[in-house]
DNA sequence: TAGATTGTTAATCGATTAACAATC
DNA sequence: TAGATTGTTAATCGATTAACAATC
């Protein structure tokens, strides 16, 4: 009944970005083959996990051998659409809003944040980390204008929705979450929810071991 | 072989947290008992997964009539060791780290950075969000001194595994690694991976469609 | 009592892992 | 040829979903 469906593979998809990672790296050293051994090695994983994942994204690789590197960064950006420089609005320039602003990690994937909107005149009109801040009544018209299609959120959670309403309306396509209010949206909008809380709670049960108490080493 | 080994039952423990936020929610607004209908419609899941992740954490419920709320709220907390403060470090002040630790997000989960780490003169000694910056040199002395075991790691890639190095032999027992390279830590250390490069990449799927050609509607 | 909701058992689905023949 | 590695098929494991009796 929900209709953000479940994207089959979806573990695989979310680790293709550290495979592409670590074939950068080793296409800057020159290399020119991998094999799955190398990489579950150097990412933590098993082999044949690996093996598994790259079936999804990449051209096929030569038994005995590996894979082309280059043809395997080629294979996963295209079937991520990292090829092209993809500009992204950012919704609420607060504390975690201005951090993002200033985080360059994202370029790496050619994501980009273009500007950034909020409703507070002491903050519209000004440049946080070189981006532009503009009056969130702007958003329509200036996500027409620069062709951008996702938002980042990062309102404070209590105008999560109403901000994301708002979003829908301005005929963006896809909101990435960083509130933790889940957001109701209708079904032809993709939303992606960042749950570092839930990364805490994990964290926490490891630390507090209960999880081990009848699993042999 | 690896010795990360997964804990039985983890997207259940991620969506912990998410529980806990509504039923806060609800609480402040006087409420006292809630269905897991209700909590799977706000939260945009099933009610029998619901049903299923309390069972996890929680005190029973009532057939006919739901949980309560106080002891919901009590049961997870417990189960996630979150009753308590947290003390943790934040290493490497840079776009990211700076970011963090103006982040207020993490005290809702009683999750505090007391402190923040580098190895830059020029940060060493200021104090960025009321957080003071200390010598890495310092961070054995000082994780002893504050009994904290959490890290939050936020150095550039390059030197990600050598600031964990660092972290091990200063005696912590949990990184929590905002890099992007996974690291190299012996089995008693626990690691716990934010991977944003991976939401974005399930983000592009879905944007581009292209796991939806054989599934219909 | 009727309706709502829980707790529990069983069925389904999908991801991980194992096994192994084919290839370089 | 021998060793390494892929691609593929089958087995296992665990998470989600369905079904339903028990309870308020």
């Amino acid at each position: 009944m929900n209709d953000n469906r479940k994207l089959p593979k979806l573990p695989s998809i979310k680790r293709l970005p550290s495979y592409l990672h670590e074939l950068k790296i080793l296409r800057d050293n020159d290399q020119q083959v991998v094999s799955t051994t190398h990489l579950a090695q150097k990412l933590g994983l098993e082999p044949i996990i690996v093996r598994k994942d790259l079936e999804l994204a990449s051209s096929p690789g030569s038994p005995g051998v590996g894979y082309s590197i280059q043809k395997l960064i080629e294979g996963i950006e295209n079937f991520l659409g990292w090829n092209d420089e993809n500009p992204v609005f950012l919704i609420g320039v607060g504390n975690l809003g201005t951090a993002l602003l200033g985080y360059k990690g994202f370029s790496e994937y050619r994501f980009n944040i273009v500007a950034a909107f909020d409703n507070s005149p002491d903050k519209i009109g000004t440049t946080i980390h070189d981006k532009p801040v503009y009056d969130i009544e702007r958003l329509a018209e200036l996500a027409e204008a620069m062709q951008v299609k996702i938002a980042i959120l990062s309102v404070p959670c209590e105008f999560a929705q109403k901000a994301a309403d708002h979003i829908v309306k301005s005929g963006l396509r896809a909101i990435w979450n960083f509130t933790n209010t889940p957001l109701a949206l209708p079904p032809e909008m993709i939303q992606q929810r960042v749950n570092m809380a839930g990364d805490l709670a994990e964290l926490s049960v490891k630390l507090s071991g209960k999880m081990w108490d009848n699993v042999d080493i």
